[in-house]
DNA sequence: TAAGACTTGTCATTTTTTGACAAATCTATA
DNA sequence: TATAGATTTGTCAAAAAATGACAAGTCTTA
């Protein structure tokens, strides 16, 4: 089952027996907002995403495909998006793919 | 062929022959911040939605999905998600539905 | 070339997000 | 049960991002 990217932060923080502290500071990061940012009630921000594959040793490009998966699953929750209006977004990046094109 | 928000609000306004001046009056918006938007360098502010579906006399429902589907476009092709992780984004909302079930 | 339409740049204001800290609750164990 | 460490929650100031407003520019066309 797919997980939320801060539940995925917790399992990682577990597998590795850290506490909230421990993980907060090697992040540069408040033990309290990690405890928010695992329990959803708090985004992690993008900017950290190196740091975090470093402590863990994990592929960036991946982490980031977690990061980006979360971020649009959240926006598609929120905005009650179907996956029949999920395919017309889809076709709108492909337009603007085609716009950037033009630009060039 | 899918468009954006911007240029929707433009084929909008043209066939309804109305002036940025025009239909920024009628959005309470400034002309010059509607160009913005009509070109894609802001975002049209989704309070206003209700307004500019009264404006055309469109189905606000219809055009909420218009504005989601932009929105969302935009994050896919900012991310540079593939389809291929869109359907992970998409498995994610799907278990962020499952967890709001759990809250009740 | 004059007027209206549109675009671009800038900046103050508003809104949202983040960082930081205090205090509360929870959990395990001496 | 008392204590310590771990976690959660609330709050608020600071930082960052979005928006509103206005001036000045370019473009179009009559």
């Amino acid at each position: 089952m797919k997980t939320t990217f801060g539940e995925y932060i917790r399992l990682l923080r577990n597998k590795n027996e850290l506490t909230l502290t421990q993980l907060a500071a090697k992040l540069n990061l408040d033990s309290a907002n990690l405890s928010k940012i695992e329990n959803g009630k708090r985004d992690f921000d993008e900017k950290r995403l190196p740091k975090l594959a470093k402590i863990f040793k994990l592929d960036l490009t991946e982490l980031r495909n977690e990061y980006v998966t979360d971020q649009i699953g959240k926006q598609i929750y929120e905005t009650n998006c179907t996956k029949q209006l999920l395919q017309v977004a889809e076709e709108k990046a492909e337009y603007r793919r085609t716009l950037k094109e033009k630009v060039i």
